[in-house]
DNA sequence: TAATCCATGTAAGCAGTTACATGATTAC
DNA sequence: GTAATCATGTAACTGCTTACATGGATTA
């Protein structure tokens, strides 16, 4: 089964964009990796001191002035080498996502018509702000990173986003169409 | 937060479909439902028991010859009124789907070009054989159900998974030639 | 004779969120 | 004076999968 770990290579992948503290990975998370990866500080932590256990990172305390303590938290040679053979291992099955907005779909015969429209307009709407979003993320990136190495690969993903959330637009209006 | 236990409202759905028992909602699931939603029988025979327990749905044994003893489920009227009230309530935030190939993409300027662009192909192919997966179930909703009036709904999801599948495999070949 | 189908169910465990706790500093 | 930002962390809980148990009938 090769149960892998996705958190713990998403907080490796981490340590090697420039982020140093579990505080730092979050906002991250809540930004550039936001359409496709999410995780709370329950689950950064804990995640945290267990890599450290294994010596895939090291941590340091450093007193600020102001601002509370951090723990600065830095990649070894075994954390490096644990990211990139997670990163050359191939992918098996891909999990299922759930997808609420289709299950109601599936049953919607149960009410009226107009409803379902309704619904599917103001899923519309959502997903029209999404795209705004990645708008948002792409100069956020551009920013970030003008001589980054990783700039590209952030903009694939992030390309990903864009087409596919399109995509399921072209979808609504069409289906809102047959319905009508 | 109204926390909505969504496999609740997919059980109580797929008791109106003509599923009968926790064994033919798993294959209903297995087979139709496959590309957006999916549940084991540790969640499914937990979930009948609580519904029987609010009153949604009633149970009986049936012994069978040859075969194992089914239990038949039937929706009561209150069960019926919940599954329409949760489809049309107002969908909110949509959790993040977290997908792994793009985690993967995100960090890959940490591999050779050559390793990931092998790594698109193979996910291009698993998509590809998705696609014939849902021609698969276009046929089968089409045989199981030529009169329903579920029908017409159910290849509005379908419809969903082709169209972002195909849109996926897009994105794929753009985001191989780019890093050719 | 081995595997698969039918059909139900439970216990252990994992991944993850939510809510809470702490406490100084800065912005409105 | 109230809220937000910075920064770390834990405990309780949920949702879900996996592995196991049972056992006759059918198929290869």
């Amino acid at each position: 089964m090769a149960k892998t770990n996705h958190t713990k290579y998403a907080i490796l992948g981490l340590l090697t964009t420039g982020c140093r503290t579990g505080y730092q990975m979050k906002q991250m998370m809540d930004t550039s990796l936001n359409h496709f990866w999410k995780i709370s500080y329950g689950q950064i932590y804990p995640t945290l001191k267990q890599i450290v256990e294994e010596g895939l990172a090291t941590v340091q305390d450093i007193p600020q002035d102001g601002k509370p303590d951090i723990k600065e938290y830095l990649l070894t040679e075994a954390g490096e080498k644990e990211l990139r053979q997670w990163l050359s291992s191939p992918l098996e099955n891909i999990p299922v996502a759930k997808n609420e907005v289709l299950l109601k779909l599936f049953f919607s015969r149960h009410q009226p018509k107009e409803t379902t429209i309704e619904y599917l307009v103001h899923y519309q709407e959502i997903l029209q702000a999404r795209l705004h979003t990645y708008e948002g993320i792409e100069e956020l990136i551009q920013i970030h990173s003008i001589e980054k190495a990783d700039a590209q690969y952030w903009l694939f993903t992030l390309d990903y986003g864009k087409q596919i959330t399109a995509a399921e637009i072209m979808w609504c209006k069409d289906t809102i169409n047959k319905l009508s």
